[in-house]
RNA sequence: GGUCGAUUAGCUCAGUGGUAGAGCACUGCAUUGACAUUGCAGGGGUCACUAGUUCGAACCUAGUAUCGACCACCA
């Protein structure tokens, strides 16, 4: 006999345990399975198990049981995710938590990337034992993770490859930079927030004091302002960049600044004499209606301006260093600046280089943090008069002054024109800082020639997205796709297959200065193609001698040479491989066929590519799957990663928030599955919090929320919640209540069982559906058909919320509430034929019902299986019904549906008149056919055990006063007139005929619309037609029922 | 600005053309036999609004209102 109740503790990490080293997550490689594959999104290594991940792992761990039970060939690829960025950030912080006086750039990058693998081989990948804890039925002996060795020659081939077909180049292009992490990021690693700005306006006087009329009109053409200027004003939310400004930009449409456009005005800021003055040109970019009109372009410094700067050929001077500080390198600004002048007045010609090497920040700013500068610049420029002033809209008159009734009122005090105003800011969605525009070198990957097969594969349904809908997000990035940018400043990472040298060993210097930097590319796979094209390429100039090539230092190259003919010369140059690393998702875009083995022809990737669903959430469509599906179709001719992409929701909390650390309302998994105190629950919400200050907040609100902290609901518990939440919508609000409710789910189905046991039902024995023959057993067994059927059809349809509540409401609004109830007379009467069959059934029936559970609650249905029988086999492993024949008796069911009907209407007919719940009543049934007759025979007993009678017979007529309802052709009466009050009888016919009347009404309109007799489908006709005559035959017997009784 | 979505019972949410549903909460009754992590019975909805299509609309179409997400943005 099992124990009183299940708990998940005692067994769930021991069924874990058995389900492993059995073997029973390994794909069959059954040759003639269906193979069925899916991919784990990779967690972060750095990661822990939020709620997403719960919801993300249950679905995929239903489904890959699902499939195996259907004897599809199963592998659910589990794997980590090195995340470069995260991770880099997490032993930083462990570098500066230790107290050593050690950083990443002190220890050098060999010594720190050595601490990160030992950090991640010591505490690393807790979130894989997490996954385990939720049942997750991985293919564990073939964990991969991004930055092993077989995954980066994948990387470096792909990187390669592309390489080799121009799909990936290196360009000097304006970059999101996160001063923080030093960094290039990709602009999906930017959030744009809205904060609060200012927007200052500033004047840039023309040169030589030149003015010009400036007019403005109203939209009628009326003339509404009219000065003279020697100015252009400018608005601007960063004025440090001012500095760098190469032009102003004004719309060729724009009649205000017409008489100025080609002239030269100066940027008000920076040492008097050395102001630079800049060309005011024309583009299409400038807005005429918005600010001033007038544009400053920074290009260094700005996306917008970057593009104006490169259609009108405008320098584009870098201010910041990496860390967002003002430049102090180079040359004092004195001398820059006036080759600044040079080139802005066009007498000087200027490279990339050359540009890049001047610092225009002047003296005084240079070294300044971006927002310390900003301060500056902004005082200085309004101390000396450059700000564009107006009346202080917050002056109020004296009393007395005289202040005109319109217009401008001159006596008020002027102020600088600053507008406070939202601004939307970029920030690093790692860092949290602001990011910073700049002009860097970067490899970039031509994402727009990848993106048109990746855009036509989801057009022609080789891969759906589930719910549909999301592919039009999905087309609206990829055909809007910029040049990813996939190099990274960082060290954590696939380090760039790329060395530099230089062209030429010898050729001097003088000849060409292009020739003074190395770029000249070596890209290979791998150490052997480095050596044999470095080799190569040296070996076949001829104006030296190789000497020696030396590849021991590797990544580093020395290649020794003397110049022909003067050998007592002799000299070495390095070969370098680029500092950079990849980009994670670069890595991670391959997963789908590096994790089979590719490029090597594996079996797995035979087998397991493509795979059959990915289980995702909506927020990386465009960080993974677009990147997958680029990758994929281009590297494995053409065949898409997946057949579908299920975007399922975001698990946000009981209240529709989202889930974070400073609300204090996370809710951890495995504390839902484990229980945790409420002590230990606040403390863990409170530690660590970004903002410190709101720990007693937190604490308050849990304390309120969860007084208890959460009891130990065990991962069926949390696994069901989920699935039965997982609806296509959006967003999933979880409540622990709810995941109550289904811990109190599992423990019903555990009764269940110890019911069976405890009346010797027979588990283990497989049972012949045909040869059934009690009704209510060929009836609960058509229904666990129906159940199953059902939850199969959910399944393949990603509906997971139907799939549960079909299981669940068989389980136990059908199975628990009716079948148990019905064999109880069964199993302990005394027809042992009858009592044998219903062993067997229930036995079954339940056996059954574990196996249609299985993929919702594997644990709890495991340990029914395996503590109900000797057992030489797994649950998991049994086949799921209905995939050999399946049975559905109507008769059976007509017949148990009129058991059913019949005792609930007694029920409700005694609680509607208040009949004591333990007292038992007479009841016969007036104007019985033959069947209803034959039916009393057989149910009679059960009927009315349930029901609660001491007689049920047929009868000719009713007694006076009794109390009656309808069930199909007969009156049920119940013989208790000394019960009841005649009155509030009367009132309760009156009521339910009340009710009947309103449906008859309704069903005589439509049945007598003679256009929905002759336009709706025939089958809704009649049954429409059925429904009424039922109806008024209730009616009818009631209407007597009532007649009589008020005649008394 | 673009795209997608939501509005149904007190709460959280299912429901894609044919009798409005679930869980929780609520009300009444039930306590020794599988289960109080329970059972039986019940109350509760103008399906946001307007107009249309249709024999028939929570569902389809158009519009309105409110809320939300994502993307892109004016210096």
């Amino acid at each position: 006999m099992i124990d009183q109740r299940f708990d998940p503790k005692a067994h769930e990490q021991r069924i874990y345990q058995r389900w492993e080293e059995s073997g029973c997550f390994r794909p069959s490689m059954d040759t003639s399975a269906e193979p069925y594959a899916i991919m784990i999104p990779p967690p972060n290594v750095t990661g822990s198990l939020h709620m997403g991940h719960a919801l993300n792992n249950t679905v995929q761990d239903i489904l890959c049981r699902f499939e195996r039970m259907r004897g599809k060939n199963v592998r659910w690829q589990p794997g980590m995710d090195h995340a470069g960025i995260a991770t880099q950030m997490v032993v930083e912080r462990q570098l500066a938590a230790s107290g050593g006086n050690q950083d990443r750039r002190s220890m050098g990058r060999d010594a720190f990337i050595e601490k990160v693998w030992e950090w991640k081989e010591e505490s690393g990948g807790t979130i894989l034992n997490q996954l385990k804890r939720l049942g997750a039925s991985c293919d564990w002996e073939n964990t991969k993770f991004t930055l092993d060795e077989d995954m980066n020659k994948a990387v470096n081939k792909v990187f390669v490859d592309l390489y080799n077909e121009g799909l990936i180049y290196r360009a000097k292009r304006l970059v999101n930079w996160d001063p923080h992490f030093q960094t290039a990021i990709s602009n999906l690693e930017v959030e744009n927030k809205e904060v609060d700005g200012h927007m200052w306006h500033f004047k840039y006087p023309l040169a030589d004091g030149e003015t010009y009329t400036y007019v403005e009109k109203d939209e009628d053409g009326n003339v509404t302002l009219e000065e003279t200027r020697d100015y252009i004003s400018i608005a601007t939310t960063r004025p440090e960049t001012m500095l760098g400004d190469g032009a102003v930009a004004v719309h060729p449409s724009d009649a205000r600044y017409a008489p100025i456009v080609g002239k030269l005005c100066e940027i008000p800021v920076g040492p008097k004499e050395h102001r630079r003055l800049i060309p005011i040109i024309t583009d299409e970019y400038p807005d005429p209606d918005f600010g001033s009109g007038a544009v400053k372009i920074t290009g260094a410094h700005d996306f917008n301006d970057y593009q104006v700067a490169r259609r009108g050929g405008i320098p584009m001077y870098a201010l910041m260093d990496e860390k967002g500080f003002m430049r102090a390198d180079g040359e004092a600004y004195a001398a820059v600046a006036e080759v600044a002048q040079r080139i802005a007045e066009g007498k000087e010609d200027f490279d990339e280089a050359k540009i890049a090497a001047m610092n225009l920040v002047p003296d005084q700013y240079r070294g300044m943090d971006r927002f310390e500068a900003r301060k500056a610049v902004v005082e200085d420029i309004t101390a000396e008069g450059n700000a564009v002033m107006i009346a202080d809209p917050k002056w109020k008159p004296e009393e007395g002054d005289e202040v005109p009734a319109q217009g401008r009122d001159d006596t008020a005090p002027m102020i600088p024109l600053v507008e406070n105003k939202k601004i939307m800011q970029p920030f690093g969605d790692r860092s949290g800082v602001v990011i910073e525009p700049m002009l860097t070198d970067q490899w970039f990957v031509d994402a727009e020639t990848l993106a048109k097969p990746a855009i036509e594969a989801v057009r022609s349904g080789a891969t759906k997205f589930v719910p549909e809908n999301w592919d039009r997000t999905y087309y609206n990035w990829m055909e809007n796709i910029e040049p990813w940018c996939i190099s990274r400043q960082l060290w954590w990472g696939h380090r760039i297959p790329v060395w530099y040298g230089y062209e030429s060993l010898y050729r001097a210097a003088e000849d060409d200065p292009k020739l003074r930097r190395p770029q000249k590319l070596f890209v290979a796979e791998n150490y052997d193609d480095l050596k044999s094209a470095i080799t190569n390429f040296y070996s076949g100039q001829d104006d030296v001698v190789i000497e020696e090539f030396d590849f021991s230092g590797y990544p580093t190259v020395v290649v020794h040479y003397h110049k022909k003919g003067a050998p007592e010369f002799r000299f070495w140059r390095n070969v370098s491989q680029d500092e950079d690393v990849l980009d994670t998702w670069f890595s991670s875009g391959l997963w789908p066929f590096s994790t089979q083995g590719w490029p090597e022809e594996t079996d797995g990737l035979k087998t397991f590519y493509p795979g059959a669903t990915l289980v995702t959430a909506f927020d990386i469509i465009f960080f993974w799957v677009a990147r997958m599906m680029m990758l994929g179709i281009k590297f494995m001719d053409g065949e898409v990663p997946f057949k579908n992409v299920y975007i399922h929701a975001i698990v946000r909390d009981e209240n529709g928030k989202k889930m974070s650390k400073s609300e204090g309302n996370v809710i951890d998994p495995v504390d839902l599955i484990d229980g945790i105190e409420a002590d230990a629950l606040v403390a863990k919400r409170t530690t660590g919090l970004r903002q410190p200050e709101k720990a007693p907040q937190v604490e308050k609100a849990t304390r309120k929320r969860y007084p208890n902290g959460f009891e130990a609901y065990g991962a069926d518990a949390l696994r069901f919640t989920l699935a039965a939440m997982a609806t296509k919508g959006r967003d999933i609000n979880l409540s622990v209540e709810r995941v109550a409710g289904y811990r109190n789910f599992g423990t019903k189905l555990w009764n269940a069982t110890r019911f069976a046991q405890m009346n010797e039902a027979k588990f283990g024995v497989s049972i012949e559906p045909q040869s059934i023959d009690l009704s209510v057993n060929k009836w609960i067994v058509s229904e666990l058909y129906k159940c199953t059927a059902a939850v199969s059809e959910a399944i393949e349809d990603y509906r997971f919320n139907d799939a549960a509540s079909a299981a669940y409401h068989f389980t136990w609004d059908v199975l628990c509430d009716w079948y148990l109830e019905l064999s109880k007379p069964i199993l302990n009467g005394d027809d042992a034929e009858a009592k044998n069959e219903t062993q067997a059934v229930l036995g079954w029936v339940l056996e059954q019902t574990f196996v249609a559970l299985h993929p919702f609650m594997p644990f709890v249905t495991e340990v029914l299986w395996e503590q109900t029988a000797e057992r030489s086999d797994f649950l998991m492993q049994q086949t799921w019904p209905g995939l050999n024949g399946s049975f559905d008796d109507k008769d059976a069911g007509e017949e148990l549906d009129w058991v059913l009907k019949t005792i609930s209407q007694i029920r409700s007919v005694r609680s509607d008149v208040n009949v004591p719940a333990g007292a038992k009543v007479p009841v016969s049934l007036v104007g019985a056919n033959d069947e209803t007759g034959r039916r009393v025979a057989a149910h009679r007993d059960v009927i009315m055990r349930m029901a609660r009678l001491d007689k049920l017979d047929l009868a000719d007529a009713a007694p006076a006063g009794s109390v009656k309802t309808v069930v199909d052709e007969a009156t049920v009466v119940l013989e208790i007139a000394d019960l009841i009050d005649a009155g509030e009888e009367v009132a309760r016919l009156d009521k339910q005929l009340g009710k009947l009347g309103g449906e008859i009404t309704g069903l005589e309109k439509r049945l007598g619309n003679e256009a929905f007799v002759a336009k709706a489908p025939a089958e809704v006709v009649a049954e429409q037609r059925e429904r009424l005559a039922e109806l008024q035959g209730a009616r009818d017997k009631l209407s007597v029922a009532r007649e009589q009784l008020a005649a008394l």
